[in-house]
DNA sequence: CGATTCCTTGAAGGTTGTCAACGTTGGTGG
DNA sequence: CCACCAACGTTGACAACCTTCAAGGAATCG
């Protein structure tokens, strides 16, 4: 009887419960969509989990005038419609951006049964605050940074998941994102888009032609992407707080 | 032995699960922060959970420029770090807006031993997919709305928010936040924030001052926080997933 | 009642959106 | 194989929204 709260074993147990969801994963035959497509085509039941096993894939909101906003954007191995499962939101919005392949769990409370397995409870509590972490560092980057700030913060943000998964191992990687779907992820309008991509090519900082990137200044990117420099600086209550928040 | 498969058990699964996480948050005293401090200042160890029982708070990311994006705002019952407790990020980016009485759970793996208990569990996932519907939500309106399509969206989403815990019965509220802080939190300059209230109250839409607001005309905000009207319409691939995506 | 922070307003400039046109690509059918 | 079509990419000119800079007034706190 082993004790789960070592502070060895966290680790540990998100790795149990990442295998122990992947075997229900592989309990349903894997379905295919094409680009896209909405994701609920693939769901056999209201409440619907899927795992993206290969392809891209994204999260979107509509306005009622037909613009639309990416929220979220999906690479291979990403669990999906965990938030949404327990929430009326049908996970109609989320689309296929390429051909993919899609996992899925389903059944009438599927994250009721996924709960009751404390590893995978914990996973998935793992992977909703992922998940979260994407969405802070996004709206982080569309409110502080201009647009090539945000270009950068998105083509570092792929490169990095790319990596963290090996999926890649070099500075190249294919983004299958239209400049009009990076302009829906991005805040930015197509046109703009372009031209700050044209701008990032013609300073060497980084080269995006025919859905293909290639990083050639690395330590430009990135201080493109940190350094805010568009709104306001310090939107503190006292200085008092400041000094204790010194990064 | 009760099932808890059942639909209509969800719910009460939820309610059971928040019942006994408020237990565990009443096994400690709470503690009180003043406006400007940091969360951190109230962890009795390194890895905690809040509940805010009087008070604002936020969540904030800075960059290196002294910028700063607030990420999330939290009211009076919300349930703060469950998102941080499984990384690194030690929560020193959440600060309380207003003197504030926070309930904390601590210990070593608090999350892991919540998690233990399934109703618990699938109260966590709620919160968390609460969370991150918040997020998509001020996603989607940075991306696509104008200063005034974000402000009506803020102003109305806190009016939401307030009257859902009964907070308040009315259309009048009383909201801490600076404008500097409204600013960083659409994304906005003080200046601009000013000015767009400013219009919004000449135009008898809604009234905002001295940290009260009066909502004049819900339909009007409503409309404005729907219609999008700044970014490009459409950023789908095809038109025939198009029609599938009918609203 | 000083001092700091916040609010408010004006003028000027820059980043970004809009409109329009054309080139490019990829798929489809004759 | 070529013509065609639709979506995507690209570029220029112009306008709009928003930021920046600056300065003074109001509010809040010790």
């Amino acid at each position: 009887m082993t004790r789960l709260n070592d502070r060895v074993s966290l680790h540990e147990n998100l790795v149990l419960g990442r295998r122990k969801l992947s075997e229900w994963f592989h309990r349903s035959p894997p379905r295919n969509l094409t680009a896209g497509e909405l994701l609920v085509a693939a769901a056999p039941s209201s409440e619907v989990i899927f795992q993206l096993q290969a392809g891209w894939a994204c999260q979107f909101r509509d306005f009622s005038d037909g613009s639309r906003a990416i929220v979220d954007i999906y690479l291979l191995g990403d669990v999906i419609g965990m938030d949404a499962v327990l929430r009326t939101r049908p996970l109609e919005e989320a689309m296929a951006l390429t051909s993919i392949t899609l996992a899925t769990i389903d059944g009438e409370d599927a994250l009721t049964d996924l709960t009751a397995c404390r590893h995978m409870a914990l996973y998935i509590a793992w992977l909703l605050g992922q998940r979260q972490r994407r969405a802070d560092r996004l709206l982080a980057a569309i409110s502080c940074l201009d647009a090539r700030g945000r270009l950068a913060t998105m083509l570092l943000d792929f490169y990095t998941r790319l990596r963290g998964r090996r999926l890649i191992t070099g500075s190249i990687y294919n983004l299958p994102l239209t400049q009009i779907q990076i302009g829906s992820y991005l805040g930015l309008t197509v046109v703009h888009v372009n031209r700050m991509l044209r701008s990032l090519r013609d300073e060497r900082i980084v080269n995006l032609e025919k859905h293909s990137v290639m990083i050639l200044d690395l330590e430009r990117l990135t201080r493109l992407a940190q350094n805010g420099g568009r709104m306001s600086p310090i939107a503190s209550v006292g200085e008092r707080s400041l000094s204790e928040a010194a990064d």
